[in-house]
RNA sequence: UCCUCGGUAGCUCAAUUGGCAGAGCGACCGGCUGUUAACCGGUUGGUUGUAAGUUCGAGUCUUACCCGGGGAGCCA
C-alpha cells in the first residue's frame, strides 16, 4: 500500500502514489466518472474515479457510495486548479478504494438547514467544512496562547472549578451542593487566585472553562465558555496594555499562518487579519463616550438614537461596542471605566476615585468585548472599604486580603474570551460555533 | 426577564378572502467523461408544535401552553 498521507500535506505528492484514510463528503456522479469529496480530518481534496480505469464491480460501489461512507483510497495525485477542497487544486485519480464502513442515510444534506437543526447534530456538523475551519481555528489560537505567554515567563497555574462563593460577587453562579460544607459555585473566574500566585510566581496564566448561570440570550454568550487569565506582579495599567496588544496579535498571526486554509475557506479576507499589529490604539472611557454622543446626534434612525444613548457612567451595551470599533481597524483599548460599573478589586485613578484603572480591548468589525482587565488594588485597608462598601462577606476574603499585607506590589491582570477571539478572527457571526458543543441557556445536547 | 418573529414531508419552505396538503432538496431507480450544495427524467414521502374553542368547513380565526430564531439587559 502506498503511504498513507495527509491532505493538508497533499501538494508535496504531486504525480505520486499514495493513500488517503478519510469519509466521504460529497459524491457526484456523472455517467462514466465519479468525482467524490474526501475528508480526512486535515482537508478535504476531490478523489476522481473513471469507469474505465477500475473494476465493473468497484466502480458500481464507488457510484452508489453514500454521503459519510468511511473509505481507504489508493491512488496518484495531480495538480487540478479546477479541483474544489481545502486545499484546493489538487485531486486523486482513484486506483483502488475500499469500503471501511457504508454509512445510512446521513441527517446532513449539503443543502440548508435550520440553526436548531444543525445544533441537534452538532456531533456530525462539526465534519463540515465551515465547522470544521472554525474549530481548527480554535486550537490554533489555543496553542498561540500557551506559547506566547510561556514564551514571556508566564507559568501556568490551575485554578479551582469549584469555588466556596463568588469571586467578583457579581454574576449568577451554577451551584451545587458539596458534601457537609453547603454549596459550592462553579468558577467564573480564577482571577483572585491569580493574585496570590503571582506572589510566588510572579506572572502566572490560568485557562479553563468559565461558568455564568446568566440568561443571556444573545449571539456573544454562552454558558460555559473558555476563558485564559494573566496576572503579573509589579504592573500598572500601561504595562498591562501593552502585554495585551502584543499577546492579541501573536494570537491573530499565528492563526494567519497556520490556519490560512480554513480562514479562506470561511470567506475571511487575510489582509484585514494581517494588520492586527502593535500598537493599538488607545482612547480613554470619557473620550468613548464624546465619540459615541457624537455618532448619535447625528443618527437619523430614532431606534438606532435610543440605543446609542450614552451618558457618562454607564457601562457600554453592544450597539455602543459596535459603534466605537467600526471608527477603527485594529482592537481598541477604552481605560478608565467608572468605579461603579466595574469590580470592586480595581485600583483607583489617582486623583479621580470615581473612575478605575480598569481597561477593555474591544475587536473591530462591530465584534466588541474580548478582553477585560485592570490594575488591582494593592492597599490593604482601601481593598477592605471596597468589601464592605459592596457588601461583601469579610471572612470569606481574608486570604484574599492577606496577599495585600504580605509583600503587597502594584499588579493587574486581564481575561481573555477564547470563543469571542475565535468568532472575530474567523469572522463568524455566532458565538456558539467557536466551540465544539456549546452550552446555552436552552440547549445541553448534544 | 423583556421586545419581536416563527413552528406545515427527514431537511428548507409555499398554500390567495376560512374551501381538494404543495414544491425543491434528501433517499431510491434510470441518464450523462469535469462536477464544485452538478444537472435531467421517474418513484417515495403528512397526527400542519400541544390542548381547547368558533364554524357547514380551520394550516389559516380566538385563548392558553410548549419549543425555537433575532434583539435588549448582563458580561468574556
Amino acid at each position: 500500500m502506498p503511504p498513507v498521507i495527509r491532505i493538508s500535506q497533499i501538494s508535496d505528492y504531486v504525480d505520486q502514489e499514495i493513500t488517503l484514510q478519510g469519509w466521504v463528503y460529497n459524491r457526484t456522479h456523472k455517467g462514466k466518472l465519479v468525482f467524490l469529496l474526501v475528508r480526512d480530518g486535515y482537508g478535504f481534496a476531490q478523489c476522481v474515479a473513471f469507469k474505465n480505469d477500475l473494476t465493473p464491480d468497484l466502480f458500481e460501489t464507488i457510484v452508489h457510495l453514500p454521503q459519510e461512507s468511511s473509505v481507504i483510497i489508493t491512488g496518484k495525485v495531480r495538480s487540478d486548479p479546477r479541483a474544489p477542497g481545502v486545499p484546493g487544486g489538487y485531486e486523486v485519480g482513484i486506483t483502488g478504494l475500499d469500503v471501511v464502513q457504508a454509512a445510512g442515510e446521513y441527517p446532513i444534506a449539503l443543502k440548508e438547514h435550520g440553526v436548531d437543526y444543525m445544533l441537534d447534530n452538532r456531533h456530525l456538523w462539526i465534519r463540515m467544512p465551515s465547522q470544521w475551519a472554525v474549530l481548527r481555528v480554535r486550537a490554533v489560537v489555543i496553542a498561540a496562547i500557551h506559547e506566547w505567554l510561556t514564551d514571556n515567563g508566564f507559568i501556568h497555574m490551575d485554578t479551582p472549578i469549584l469555588t466556596p462563593a463568588a469571586c467578583e460577587g457579581t454574576t449568577t453562579l451554577f451551584g451545587t451542593k458539596y458534601f457537609d460544607e453547603g454549596m459550592a459555585y462553579l468558577a467564573q473566574s480564577g482571577q483572585l487566585y491569580n493574585e496570590a500566585n503571582i506572589f510566588a510566581f510572579s506572572k502566572v496564566y490560568c485557562f479553563g472553562p468559565t461558568f455564568r448561570a446568566e440568561k443571556s440570550k444573545t449571539r456573544r454568550h454562552l454558558t460555559e465558555f473558555w476563558m485564559v487569565e494573566p496576572e503579573v506582579a509589579f504592573c500598572d495599567l500601561d504595562g498591562l496594555m501593552e502585554i495585551e496588544e502584543q499577546f492579541v496579535s501573536h494570537i491573530v498571526q499565528r492563526a494567519i499562518e497556520k490556519c490560512g486554509p480554513e480562514l479562506r475557506s470561511l470567506g475571511r479576507d487575510l489582509s484585514v487579519l494581517e494588520k492586527i499589529k502593535p500598537p493599538f490604539p488607545r482612547i480613554s472611557y470619557d473620550e468613548a463616550v464624546e465619540r459615541i454622543n457624537a455618532v448619535q446626534a447625528q443618527t437619523e434612525d430614532p431606534e438606532q438614537r435610543k440605543l446609542l444613548e450614552m451618558p457618562w457612567g454607564i457601562d457600554f451595551g453592544a450597539p455602543h461596542e459596535t459603534c466605537l470599533t467600526q471608527q477603527f481597524e485594529k482592537p481598541l483599548f477604552v481605560y478608565g471605566y467608572p468605579t461603579a460599573v466595574k469590580a470592586f478589586y480595581m485600583e483607583p485613578w489617582p486623583g479621580r476615585p470615581e473612575v478605575s484603572k480598569s481597561v477593555d480591548l474591544l475587536a473591530p468589525e462591530g465584534y466588541g468585548e474580548i478582553i477585560g482587565g485592570s490594575e488591582r488594588i494593592s492597599d490593604p485597608e482601601l481593598l477592605l472599604q471596597r468589601i464592605h462598601d459592596h457588601s461583601l462577606p469579610e471572612e470569606a476574603y481574608k486570604w484574599y486580603i492577606d496577599l495585600r499585607r504580605y509583600g503587597s506590589v502594584p499588579h493587574s491582570g486581564f481575561g481573555l474570551g477564547v470563543e469571542r477571539t475565535v468568532t472575530w478572527i474567523c469572522g463568524i457571526d455566532h458565538l456558539r460555533e467557536a466551540i465544539a458543543y456549546p452550552r446555552m441557556i436552552n440547549r445541553m445536547y448534544p
